[in-house]
DNA sequence: ACCTTATTCCAAAACGTTTTGGATGTCAAT
DNA sequence: ATTGACATCCAAAACGTTTTGGAATAAGGT
């Protein structure tokens, strides 16, 4: 049998008004009566039916988050980002709802669903795009977000990473080490980083004299295979470059599968460099030079700030920046300059 | 401004109840009528409000699952299970309620509040504890769930993995490679899948006619630090083993901390396994000869069965068991027999 | 003309909670 | 005895949906 306000209304001969009342904390009820309220609801294994309570006070208490499903396997990033919003919300005493959704159409579909479902209370949306439909929907019914990302109009609560210092600091570490063709593997031109991140490696090349050639650039889905088949064709170039650097690790990884099948070692005959820093990234062969962002810590931050943004308190910086750290590895020669001579 | 069914009604001039009945596709209600609804809805850009369809209907199409907040970063166990879960969610249209706890105390109450609160129609359960309160407490209030793990009493659906086999072939394998020291970092002792593990590992044992060594076993907790410190501890051994089997990769990846750091190359001087297959240790150095067990497709697997048990079809399988299969990678000495001399 | 059957619609109840706006009783001060 | 202040309680409305049990009308059969 379902235990409700009601049940223990009866059982304690009281009102439903005070023995919810009781329960809430209000200082209308008698401190004795609300003792024996509240030891009534324990012995009787008392759990308010949250979809009443949501109903009523239009609150849930309740995070979503939409999760595109790419590949067959997860997106390590996803899952990174998604370990640390759970954990801060959890710290809250929120809950998360998630809907795993194909990208495109039935992801704003989901989106649309979920904030006018009043089944949340906010909603953390990663991976900007430029002109981002989902955030167009959530700025328009003024629903509490917060992004992972800036788009072309960044003038909504969001954190980011700065993708161009970051990809800066790549490009001058392999400058350093000597190398005078770098190629990029973009991510899909309508997610917002990608521009940012290019725009680091236009500016690395500038930086360093060297010239843009549209055939180092070659765009692919996010994906190991894409990068891989990036990889490759880089590879086959009569002039191939002699350092490859990836939007996001995961292509990165593709590009070391790549490198590996042509007989190539990365770190001697070739340099491979990536962006995210992946937990996996660490443990590739050779482990992949990358730019680090704190992804997990992220999550958790923009988590805090979609509370405050919930609670209508006042964010004190609505827009984080976070400038990301060069991790070196053995992937562009290791962390001792004496790796860096390059077969040119 | 909401838009509800009232709103609707005013607008076409109907009942909330007939405009309730047109979208919900009964048929006694005109085409023209419904097609009208419809129409007006749609205009309106009109989402049933959940909570209170919840309320009224007892049906949330949502899985609840807990995911326990182990260590700093997320277990890949268990992303790999919920990107199985979710997956295979959305495919059913189900959304996933997921609610990160500290282990314990507060991971029970998490349950608890789920199945009491009547936000979930379904709960995933993994990593079964022997006799473990959340399945007690599923049984007891007949609330629908899976798990992935079977306990003592496995008398619920679940779906589980031959643990014994799966160790069984490890074992054999080693044992073919000329290991006659074999040692185990156990998994804690409540969980249900140690105990059949280290049965397996007893028997492989038993198999090859060696003795079972107190000191060859030490149980940690898991994670990467808990297996290197177990690893350490067994290297230090007066007559350390030749091969070092973890109940999980994440141990069996501390393990191999813990030999490269006393100077072993590991897959010649000293072999380490594995148990899962989690998408690092393909990445590792060197790559990690474990048991695979297809968490993902477990996942979805998982949550089929759920599904069936949601709508009270009857489970033509209640009780799953997969044979995992394994994988043979460098940290045994390779797939070649020739890597298999052992320094003893 | 009368009964039956189908078709199309709807009022009202119900789900379990929170909140509003008092009602009731007590006690001290006038 | 009346007033005001306070403490304690409660009836009823509201949240937005689904479902029950008809009502109203039209059509068809005698």
């Amino acid at each position: 049998m379902k235990v409700t306000l009601k049940t223990i209304a009866q059982e304690a001969g009281l009102s439903i008004t005070t023995v919810s009342r009781a329960l809430a904390g209000y200082d209308d009820v008698n401190e004795a009566t609300r003792q024996r309220v509240i030891a009534i609801a324990k012995r009787l294994g008392y759990q308010p039916n949250l979809a009443a309570r949501h109903l009523r006070s239009k609150q849930t208490h309740t995070i979503g988050m939409v999760i595109p499903l790419t590949s067959y396997y997860s997106d390590p990033f996803f899952m990174e980002l998604l370990s640390g919003v759970g954990r801060q919300a959890a710290e809250y005493g929120y809950d998360l709802l998630l809907s795993a959704q194909q990208p495109g159409e039935e992801e704003l579909i989901a989106y649309r669903r979920m904030v006018a479902s009043s089944r949340i209370d906010g909603v953390i949306v990663a991976r900007v795009w430029k002109d981002d439909p989902r955030i167009a929907l959530l700025r328009e019914v003024q629903h509490p977000f917060v992004a992972f990302g800036r788009s072309n109009d960044g003038n909504y609560p969001h954190i980011d990473v700065d993708g161009l210092s970051g990809m800066l600091q790549l490009m001058r570490h392999l400058v350093e080490r000597g190398h005078r063709r770098i190629a990029l593997i973009l991510s899909p031109a309508n997610l917002v980083f990608t521009a940012v991140r290019y725009q680091g490696y236009v500016q690395g090349l500038a930086e360093a004299g060297l010239p843009l050639r549209q055939d180092y650039l070659v765009e692919a889905d996010l994906s190991q295979e894409g990068g891989c088949a990036a990889a490759q064709h880089l590879l086959a170039l009569p002039d191939p470059p002699t350092a490859i650097v990836a939007c996001n690790d995961t292509m990165a990884i593709g590009a070391l599968e790549a490198a590996r099948a042509r007989g190539l070692k990365v770190g001697r005959d070739i340099a491979v460099a990536g962006f995210d820093d992946i937990p996996l990234a660490a443990y590739t062969d050779p482990p992949l030079t990358t730019v680090r962002q704190p992804i997990y810590e992220i999550g958790r931050r923009a988590l805090d700030m979609l509370i405050r943004v919930i609670r209508r308190e006042p964010l004190q910086e609505p827009h984080v920046l976070i400038t990301p750290e060069l991790i070196v590895r053995q992937s562009t020669g290791g962390a001792s300059p004496a790796g860096g001579q390059v077969r040119v």
